[in-house]
DNA sequence: CTTGACCCTGTAGTGGCTACAGGGTCCATG
DNA sequence: CATGGACCCTGTAGCCACTACAGGGTCAAG
């Protein structure tokens, strides 16, 4: 059997690609257990924390908020209930998302007919200046 | 000739659709010059104000950072100058979002195929949180 | 025993606002 | 002339999700 050597906060953060600072604050905003520390008050971490920063993670780099990864970490744990509440979470995170790249394509198509009408003179009759200052 | 009348902050948000708390903020930052006040300390604000604010909004709408508004208003004040340097900034805001659109893509593209996947059983077996959690 | 890598707490800063609290001003109505 | 309500003032704190110190303590190798 592996006997599990426990992680300080560096190498917790060199397993999961987090960073310290990070960690720390995950554990003082409640989304990481408060982990037992060594005689020399460092923090050490096990198994567990390994996994629940890993979900923590891969959850942020997929754009959940903090808040959702909250919802999320509370619905797992109870693994007999209906994992609809899982499926509306991220229902509304991808509208969300659905949402945004809308918008940045709309700025997208404005900024390039902006930008497709420099003519490359003074400022004076610059397409783009002309275009955000008011009219006349 | 047309004598206009000073605005105070309310009428100065109401028609450039700003709120007042941002106009004041617009001022701390200096990115809107500070006004002249009245008698009984409000601000007054005159045309040269509307223009500047209406340019920022503008430009907010986007989806310019306040760093790179100021670069433009400061661009904008010099009117012989060429505006290639205007044209820089746009670009390098195109490039921005171009990189942020794609990057949203590529999240939706996992989203919708973890959602794809649920089969609306319970929690233990749901793919959202497996595809979350961390390799067996 | 010293060095340097690591760790600790606490605080402040980022961007771009937003939201108060606790007051002052202005003007129309009674 | 008093009152009420809309407006304005300053200053501060909060939002999100960190990031970056400052000023110290701990630990292990050489």
């Amino acid at each position: 059997m592996v006997v599990e050597k426990p992680l300080n906060i560096g190498a917790l953060a060199r397993v999961t690609g987090t960073k310290v600072e990070t960690i720390r604050w995950y554990e003082r905003v409640g989304l990481l257990p408060v982990p037992a520390r060594s005689a020399g008050n460092y923090r050490t971490y096990g198994e567990p924390h390994l996994g629940r920063l890993s979900f923590i993670r891969r959850a942020r780099d997929l754009g959940f908020s903090l808040e959702q990864i909250r919802a999320l970490l509370d619905l797992a744990e109870d693994r007999e209930r209906s994992c609809d509440a899982v499926d509306v979470i991220a229902r509304e995170h991808l509208d969300e998302v659905d949402r945004k790249i809308a918008d940045l394509q709309a700025l997208q198509r404005e900024l390039a007919s902006l930008i497709g009408q420099c003519r490359h003179g003074n400022v004076a009759e610059c397409r783009i200046i002309e275009a955000l200052a008011p009219p006349k």
